[in-house]
DNA sequence: CTGACTTTGTGCATCGGTTCACAAAGGGAT
DNA sequence: ATCCCTTTGTGAACCGATGCACAAAGTCAG
């Protein structure tokens, strides 16, 4: 099924692709500041990685460096851009416009790389109308239309808990196959679509484990009899 | 070192703590509807993982299920929040009250597990002194001082990325060991803090990586001659 | 008290990912 | 053209995590 002795082998691990947009930002850092060339050592150190990682990350996109000097910045920044799909810009819808929401169509970062908001949805008639950055907030009555002429790929989902099931079918059966999710459920999707979720109370709980043995550990011993 | 064949081990793998938090919102929920007892099958499922994955996970806190009958909900309530430090409550300072920092400082959620917004800070005069959430705005200034009289141990970093660093080393200088980072930068800290990052901007890249993939995959051999 | 049935807890094979360490490759100096 | 120096690309050992599959443990009906 796959040709095995092929460079330029489609089936980047996943561990990898997550990598991948650190180091395309530690690269535009270093373009900004008129770098042309970095090696892997420096490369690693800036996005935070061991360096063996970040050259065997590289391999699988092809050999793009130059033994004895390093990489290229610009042509790295190229390839790493192109394998992520970030050489063509997609359309990003948010629904739910509440605290988060806004936050998240305010931010501008968004944009930089690729990423424009293309549609924002809400089903409260008093947010319904709102312009924010210079776009509207249309009814979530005109999700499925509104997707398709504006043809948005990605979608964030930013309501309450309780909606975004119900939200997320209406989306999947609209055709898209990229949710981030913010809300604090397990969502059910077919298994042709991808969901990555974040959730704010997750990370300040596995910090809070830390932080208890961190304080504890060490002194548990004088309890524990 | 450590005893062998001692129950209760302490040493949870890390890939079992990150899961701990949603089988415990998946158990608040069933407790919330009166359900008294849950199988590994039944918890996995709402909690989205393997049941096998689940056992395993459970059975690094001690052996709390009963054979031919599954885990009193309440019990795997408490014994999970123990295990994560849930049992205390943790003050929690925000910094940067933009447009993100502002919805987590509005977020509701935030207080319900055991988490308390105790500090807010931002270097604008014309931020400090809002109002949020029934909660003041303090000048960046007042940062030590008030982690220390308010014993803030997890700080949540909402800075633009070019003030990130900064803040970060403060923090760390007035002794927090756990911090949230929502700046796309990498923070460089001693080993004995702990990070987490969320980043919204490396989670589209990744979806729109896949969605590359499911577009251009099947398709590719048109062009691929 | 016994036996059928359910479900846990875990040994074991497997897998994906990380890291080490080094041969191969290229650049630049002489 | 040759040699030395730097740095890549990767084979191989290692490590943690996953998931299957089942014996052990417990429930409950009769
Ligand atoms: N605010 C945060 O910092 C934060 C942090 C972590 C997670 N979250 C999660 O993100 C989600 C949004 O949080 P928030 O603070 O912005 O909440 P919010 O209540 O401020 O906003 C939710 C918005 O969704 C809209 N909405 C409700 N039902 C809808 C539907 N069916 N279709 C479209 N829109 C609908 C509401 O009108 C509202 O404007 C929640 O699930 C929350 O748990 C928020
Ligand atoms: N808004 C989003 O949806 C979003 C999404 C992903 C990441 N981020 C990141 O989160 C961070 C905050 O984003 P935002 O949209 O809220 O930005 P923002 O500009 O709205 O808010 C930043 C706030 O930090 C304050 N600040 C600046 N320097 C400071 C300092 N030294 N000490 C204390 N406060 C200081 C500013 O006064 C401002 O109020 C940024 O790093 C951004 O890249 C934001």
């Amino acid at each position: 099924m796959k040709s095995p002795s092929h460079p330029r082998d489609r089936g980047i691990p996943e561990a990898t692709v997550a990598r991948l947009p650190l180091y395309l930002r530690a690269l535009h850092l270093m373009a900004e500041r008129g770098i042309a060339t970095v090696s892997s050592e420096d490369l690693a150190s800036a996005a935070g990685v061991n360096s063996a990682k970040l050259r065997k990350d590289l391999s699988h996109l092809g050999s793009y460096g130059t033994r004895g000097v390093g990489y290229d910045v610009e042509y790295l920044v190229y390839q790493i851009s192109r394998e992520l799909g970030l050489t063509q810009d997609w359309a990003v819808a948010i629904v739910g416009i509440g605290n988060l929401g806004r936050a998240l169509a305010n931010y501008g970062g968004f944009v930089s790389r690729g990423f424009r908001v293309a549609a924002m949805f809400d089903a409260d008639p008093e947010v319904v109308g709102d312009t924010i950055a210079g776009l509207n907030v249309e009814h979530i009555d005109a999700l499925e239309a509104a997707i398709k002429r504006r043809g948005v790929s990605i979608v964030v989902l930013a309501t309450p808990a309780a909606a975004a099931q119900e939200v997320c079918d209406r989306v999947v059966a609209a055709g898209v196959t990229s949710i981030l999710n913010f809300a604090p459920v397990v969502l059910t999707v077919p298994d042709t679509v991808d969901v990555r979720k974040v959730d704010l109370s997750i990370e300040l709980q596995i910090l809070a484990f830390h932080e208890q043995r961190k304080a504890g550990g060490p002194l548990m011993a004088v309890d524990t009899q």
